[in-house]
DNA sequence: CGCTCCGTAGCAAACGTTTGCTATGCTGCG
DNA sequence: CGCAGCATAGCAAACGTTTGCTACGGAGCG
């Protein structure tokens, strides 16, 4: 592979100079070197070696993303998001999908620090691993002090996302659109507890309940899993209690999609019998039959303004927090809650 | 960020040494200055920097994986696959998603090539952009030299990918599989002509009728794109045509859903009046309704076989081609043709 | 007792690039 | 005509790591 100095040598100047040229410093050099240098550079097909060009500048124009799993749409989105901007911006986008292990988060930041990436951006909320969180916050912390950029997407131990998706309003809305169809006894699925996003997502539960003059009922209420298996689960559960329901409102799509299957196989029509609601708008949402309603969350937006958000920390500015809205979407999943409990209550 | 020389002076020893213990090279080194070394990393929290390591071995531990698009299944669950292998390995996976742009997969080629990674995976068949294509496997070629491995995951310009799946076999299965139902008349979504993998799902397509003895009929084959609008403009094509048809077989699961939802908003009963089949058995194909019958393939296993591959050219053999086998599934969208059919043919 | 060999340690070069500083030649102004 | 100043070019150091080579001391053997 050539070198700058074979370069250089082709076109009968210094390193220095064939460098400023390579590299488009402010530096001036005549045309008639420039060329020369240009043309050596063409005919031995010079790429400069970002290794050795990121040893001397301490900081490599590489963001990594941390994902828990790349094959969930959700971070397919945020990624792409991320690369959008990322790739605008000159930077390379390492994806790095810790499928929920702390163990695995720990090695891609370690391995982030070890090539000086300028950004980290995380996609994913924390997992519950305080040993090895310990040691991430130490890497994070020692690249921040260094001037590398980190941002965080969902809530965090630290505290509050930089860019994030308004959750907490995002459900409320939901709520609110199945107390307008004239649901009162709205289940909720909420996945694990120890989720940050899932708490946030609860408030927002409790929010649009609060809003509408309908109380808390913790009955109403199953946390499982974040996955599909988890809405099945949920559905099981919530079947066999004895508080009733109308309309079970999910804190993201793949609960949702769970709950539909088990409400299917259960003989329990939706949206006849029972509406049900998801959260994300993952792709799947609009071909499941009936299609779901769901809040659609600007993904691709949130992985681009996250990416920009860092990159404005690198610039020197204080980029501001800045919080993404919602949507409600009303699909085949929900509908009037049937006549008899609109009678029983 | 402190460095192996102040790791060193903490120690005292020379860089050197410190250097032989943090990264156990086979030189010996006094247990007693090794335990020293040892300390001293800890407690000021040394990360090696892998720029100047990957400086002077001239071959980064870091595999790149081009594909297409991050949020289409297929590929996120290669790009998995690869990070199995590779994290086991102490690889790091760069994701490379080129959003079908040649000029973008240019660059990441170029990009993966002046940070030395020791190999690329290209996860999609080549993009149709001639000129492009020179330069990148120019830069292909460079690396190669270089000592780098290159595995291609799917056919390209210049020839078979190193490991694949048997596209040809698996959709002339699935053709034999309608047959066994007792279709004769099966139309084929195919893709757009410039996908070497859609040429390939053809060809086994064509496979399958004459495999059953059925004669082929040009005008059940409709060429679109490789996506869900292209899945329902191909049933409006075929609907719109007066070739009769009572299945509808898909080069890709994403056609199939485009297609499902189509047939859905025309009201035509799947698998009443027409069954419909996907190809790659993508997660959502089990979630439609009707749920969908595909072919599946080890994505997981491409992917991680893939990065074995590479891994063991880098280690000097010459691993051999492999042809990883595919698997019928049916559900729930497809049966029997129609009676009238059955009369008709 | 002296030579050889082994175990261990460190010096210094090298990887490819950027950049502060110095050097050179030329232009323009006083 | 002389000096200042500018445009351009190149030298050399520096980034952090690895590794070939040399050096040193001690043990073992003849």
């Amino acid at each position: 592979m050539a070198s700058i100095s074979e370069v250089a040598r082709l076109a009968g100047v210094s390193a220095a100079t064939a460098s400023r040229v390579v590299s488009s410093s402010a530096y001036p050099v005549s045309a008639a070197a420039r060329e020369r240098v240009l043309e050596a550079a063409r005919t031995l097909d010079y790429v400069p070696n970002a290794l050795a060009r990121g040893l001397l500048k301490s900081r490599v124009p590489v963001v990594g993303v941390i994902v828990h799993d790349i094959t969930d749409p959700y971070f397919a989105e945020v990624v792409r998001g991320v690369e959008d901007g990322a790739s605008l911006a000159g930077f390379l986008v390492i994806t790095c999908s810790s499928e929920r292990d702390a163990e695995r988060e720990r090695s891609y930041v370690r391995l982030l620090r070890s090539i000086q990436a300028a950004a980290i951006v995380f996609a994913g909320s924390g997992l519950d691993d305080p040993a090895l969180n310990v040691e991430i916050e130490r890497h994070v912390a020692a690249m921040q002090t260094d001037g590398a950029a980190i941002v965080h997407l969902s809530p965090h131990a630290l505290g509050q996302p930089e860019v994030s998706v308004d959750n907490e309003a995002g459900i409320a809305a939901m709520v609110a659109a199945l107390v307008a169809l004239g649901h009162r006894r709205i289940a909720f699925l909420a996945g694990p507890r120890s989720l940050f996003v899932a708490r946030e997502r609860l408030a927002g539960y409790r929010r649009g309940l609060e809003e509408a003059g309908i109380a808390f009922d913790e009955w109403l209420v199953v946390r499982t899993s974040f996955d599909r298996d988890g809405g099945a689960l949920g559905v099981d559960t919530l079947v066999a209690g004895d508080a009733p329901f109308t309309a079970v409102c999910c804190a993201n799509d793949l609960l949702a999609l769970g709950a539909l299957h088990r409400l299917a196989e259960l003989g329990i029509a939706v949206p006849g019998s029972v509406s049900v609601a998801g959260f994300d708008d993952i792709s799947t949402a609009a071909l499941t039959a009936p299609s779901l309603s769901t809040v659609r969350l600007p993904l691709r937006e949130l992985g681009r303004r996250g990416f920009e958000h860092a990159n404005g920390l690198l610039a020197g500015d204080t980029p501001e927090r800045v919080v993404l809205p919602t949507e409600v979407i009303l699909r085949g999943s929900t509908a009037a809650p049937p006549a008899l409990d609109a009678v029983g209550r």
